[in-house]
DNA sequence: GGCGTTACTTGATGTCCGTCAAGTTAAGTT
DNA sequence: AACTTAACTTGACGGACATCAAGTAACGCC
């Protein structure tokens, strides 16, 4: 179990719970399990009974499903603050997916009973959790879109600057090694690391040791287009 | 405005709602607003002010996004039963898609704050709507998967099985025109019209007139790869 | 520190598919 | 029914990218 002042804040990470009272945050803190989870490991497997949902306290996780001719895809890459599971709060199923932890991970579960009990004492966690979920029905809906229109490039070159503007720098380590970023991106390592030589030779990147990137031209690389 | 009847009609056509007593049933039918809309016609453009759910009724309405470059991105299809906009019930922005009617359509409308007044007096529709939101979460989240990874090939394929399947006919018309299906599929007419003359050739199906398809081979579909 | 394993790079080659262009069919209109 | 327009088809061509293959660099482990 985590101490309770760690649980808080682990809570308090959550946007669905950001906005709710103290006396409301100690209490769903009662109800959150703590579970660390090394580097390399599976948060959980395909097939496996779900019934919590899932909250990254911090690390990084790759949620991955295998598809009928066995490729595997990248559904999403789990980062602080992010949660998942949601499907699983209303449905007793197995899980599609596997999580496996990129780098060494701490999360929060909930479970489908505690968080359903919740839900009918607090509104406004209902209500938050509607406001998180259409907001994530938009972004899956964009990203949907984005993915049948753009190219590869357009997609690493997006990324990049994304991640660049999340981390704050023009100046950092991929959070991601390249193979794992070829599937985020649906493509191939081959392929991203033609593309980022490409970025580099036109001076939009530099590249140095095995993954730091340092943004020379942001502008150009949004306007990337193949 | 409807006819009481029909609206409770309307209503119950949507997931979030089936399963509520006639009571509230009929206080939500109050509650919508009906609009029809002839084909061609937008049900709402990009930039307008959006404060109300949308409920199919009846018709199909292609939901589309234009892209900084310019392209046009089919979002999403919206069929009868479907209701679009449940980012817009917690947030007053404007819309950044345009739904335009496929066919003679008949919707319902329910407001933000009609629908904010809703959840509070009836905890079921809200955890009827968590429910229907973290499903399309997971619905979203393995088409996003699937586009990454499968050709344009394996995607015709699939809609051609799954519409067969969804009017639960091997003999069907296009729900779509050519044009539009190609946008949903995230390719262009030329690309479909080359598939579904190889797919005819291979004797997977069989093509009638501009839009009629007879599927031959239901498991041989499933199995294309390129 | 040496060694094995894994990640990454680079090259060669093929193919899917987008685009341009021109022709054909179907639908709607007066 | 003729005409206009939009949808669709077919062909030619090129480019982005996957795949196969081989080499290089970095990491982890004893």
């Amino acid at each position: 179990m985590l101490e309770h002042h760690d649980a808080i804040a682990c809570v308090k990470l959550v946007p669905i719970f950001q906005q709710l009272d103290h006396e409301t945050i100690s209490a769903v803190a009662d109800l959150v399990q703590e579970r660390h989870v090394n580097k390399g490991e599976f948060v959980f497997m395909a097939g496996e009974h779900a019934d919590s949902l899932m909250i990254m306290a911090h690390g990084q996780v790759k949620v991955t499903q295998s598809s009928a001719s066995g490729r595997e895809q990248m559904i999403r890459l789990l980062q602080t603050g992010d949660f998942d599971g949601e499907s699983v709060l209303f449905e007793d199923k197995e899980r599609q997916t596997s999580a496996e932890a990129l780098t060494d991970t701490q999360i929060c579960l909930i479970t489908r009973q505690d968080f359903q009990k919740l839900i009918k004492q607090s509104p406004a966690v209902a209500i938050n959790m509607l406001n998180a979920l259409g907001k994530r029905v938009s972004e899956l809906e964009a990203q949907a879109a984005a993915t049948l229109t753009t190219s590869v490039g357009e997609r690493l070159a997006n990324y990049l600057v994304e991640t660049g503007s999340e981390l704050d720098t023009n100046d950092f380590d991929l959070p991601l090694q390249k193979k794992d970023l070829a599937l985020y991106l649906g493509t191939s390592p081959e392929t991203i690391s033609r593309k980022l030589k490409q970025f580099s030779t036109s001076g939009l990147i530099s590249q140095r040791g095995r993954n730091h990137i340092k943004l020379n031209d942001i502008d150009g690389l949004m306007m990337v287009e193949s």
